[in-house]
DNA sequence: AATGAATGAGCATTCATTCAT
DNA sequence: GATGAATGAATGCTCATTCAT
């Protein structure tokens, strides 16, 4: 099983033709993976799929985790995209405008694709290149701490921003990610949304929240 | 690729050799998943590492993936016993007790063999029994769906139960989760469970949160 | 032992590269067969015998069977056509022309290959698709009932047309065949031809054969 | 894959106990091939299905085809035995007698556990030793051959007795063979046995079937 | 004698990759 | 550029046989 070691296309293609079949064999790609997981998606299979022969997806990517690695690259950019049309925060917006902002822009990004963000999640959640599947949240919680250390005296009282922002993104991240899991079209419902901003208001916002106080464990026996 | 239907061990050892070999080879298991991956995980390969032959490794599994069933079975099963340890909650308790409780054993089932929970979800996510990896946040929200609905009058008011409870399950867990595959040891740090426990009591408790209010997004160009 | 379905050659050949590798794979299969028998008849043996690598056998056959209902078709097809080429029998020809051409017909048909003969029958017998190697006698049975029934007047009084036929068929392809078995080139000695029309005359001639009578099989002790 | 040389069962078991070990074995080793047939049948099939280990298996029998050897053997045993019991013929018998007395031995013979004998032959028949099951008819074509040397005034002339015996033998047998092959029960009808002698006489009684002549077989084009 | 756990060579089949056309 | 036949290492799994208990 001869495997070069590059996981990038092969080669930009310019041409219109090219561009066509490389979008081709990544929709069958796609398919593939879909239909039969990461295990059972050959090369062969893939390329019958794409109506072109194996030669010709080799002319295109290098070998077969580069398919892979594309299809990842191509969703996160256009996730990313959909979080920066709707993330253009300022510094300077009040703690409510921003949390509804984060909310929704993190939402709206996990509505590209959704049902391929998930096949990319657990079909290919142990390839390295996965990792990329992160990047968004990488940005978002790098944008909340920076946010956080200006308004600090808008907000509650923060130990840790960097501790602060994580939690945010991975919890408002996770349940929009276990929702769609459970229906992909639960999200259609504003509910989520705004159990969601309210989650993060809650956490954020001065308020009367008690602090927290030493609450024993049950003995373990 | 024959495969029998079976995800079930093929036979209850009764003996102690049989015992150490299918714990032996449980230990390869995980040894060469982690190593090499779900795709690259041969059963010729495991059956080396376990210093047995595959034909013992047969005799005790029908095939590969009732390997991974069974990693899965006994961890899944481990982390049950964590949680119902430390969550033995009355529906009487008081709110800031039960989110302290909830909190707590949702961390504490992650702490147990937490790189082989890293490992099961990141390498097995794609399979089907995989699915079982999720039974613990189920009887989670379920525990709190009906403790929201006994405890109605000491919490916030909610319009869906059920939803809430997902939230907090959803969040906590990828809280955790996530803090995991950052710094393995980063749970020791109890300014996490800190943050959590804040993250529920500002969700969950009466009068702190301000309303949500319309705030409009901003033009998608 | 994973096995696909269909029993069909998976492509049909139109280059003459492919021809021939399909050729050669189906003398080697033949050759192992004699040699090592079918169940010590393994694809990689029979692939390395013919030249080419496993993965071409399967680029087309698509599983271990395939190949050797490819060779069993073959050859009834072979068989067929020497049958028919003798066999060309008019409704209306007298009985004894019709008999020596019956038998005549039956015999060259069996004079085609008959080591492969032998072997398919002794090796593949078992085999589902075995059956097939019996299509010649059921269109010699059909063709005769056919016939008595039309001539039964030139012929002795029968019962049952489609038993006789069946008994005609049936003996002179195991003396022909079992001839084969004794020494592939006893066939090639006239006097079992006319030994058999010998027999078949006696069987459906109308003659001084007296009518069967009852003998009493002796005590059994 | 180690096998021994002999084929032999590795002991004559005198003690009662052992001899139903050996009894229970086979019968399993005989449903065995019926259920699966030879390439499928295991020897840790074959002895599960007796109810007894491997290891006990391999102290009577010292491989795997010594068990269907010793098969063969039995069966070829009860099928003499049958054969012996009617056709006690004397030499002197008139060719009448004679004829009836051989078809209905060789008829008796195949209806000694018929379908253990398609079986052997359809499953075994690759198998060195299933030469055996050819034993009856070597002793059948030889106890005729030399009746029709003894008595050839009374039947008509032969210049091959040998032949004809064969012929004979042959026929008979093919006819029985494949009438079980259609329906088990199909011998129950005396209809085939009368076939069969009617066939015989017209073959061996004299002054019946008109002489051979020269027909000419059609062009082949 | 009987057991059945263990062995490991061998088998059918797949699949990433190459390259002659 | 495109094609698809060819390659052969690797995989999941079976099974005849042995041997410690």
């Amino acid at each position: 099983m001869p495997q070069s070691d590059t996981k990038k296309p092969r080669r930009t293609p310019r041409q219109q033709r090219s561009q066509e079949t490389v979008e081709v064999i990544l929709q069958a790609t796609a398919q593939v993976l879909a239909e039969h997981g990461y295990a059972k998606s050959s090369t062969n299979r893939i390329a019958k799929r794409a109506g072109v022969s194996v030669g010709s997806l080799y002319q295109y990517f290098p070998n077969k985790d580069a398919l892979f690695q594309a299809l990842i690259e191509r969703h996160v950019s256009a996730q990313n995209d959909a979080f920066s049309a709707l993330f253009s925060i300022s510094l300077g917006s009040p703690p409510p405008v921003l949390i509804t902002q984060a909310v929704r822009a993190l939402v709206a990004s996990h509505q590209v694709q959704p049902e391929l963000h998930l096949l990319l999640i657990s079909q290919l959640g142990g390839l390295e290149q996965a990792a990329e599947l992160l990047t968004l949240d990488t940005r978002a919680i790098q944008a909340l701490e920076a946010y956080f250390r200006v308004q600090s005296k808008s907000l509650r009282p923060m130990e840790n921003p960097r501790l602060v922002a994580e939690v945010i993104v991975f919890a408002v991240e996770a349940v929009v990610h276990r929702s769609l899991m459970e229906r992909p079209d639960k999200l259609d419902d504003p509910a989520v949304e705004r159990e969601l901003i309210r989650l993060v208001e809650g956490y954020l916002l001065p308020g009367t929240a008690p602090a927290v106080q030493g609450v024993e464990p049950p003995e373990t026996p």
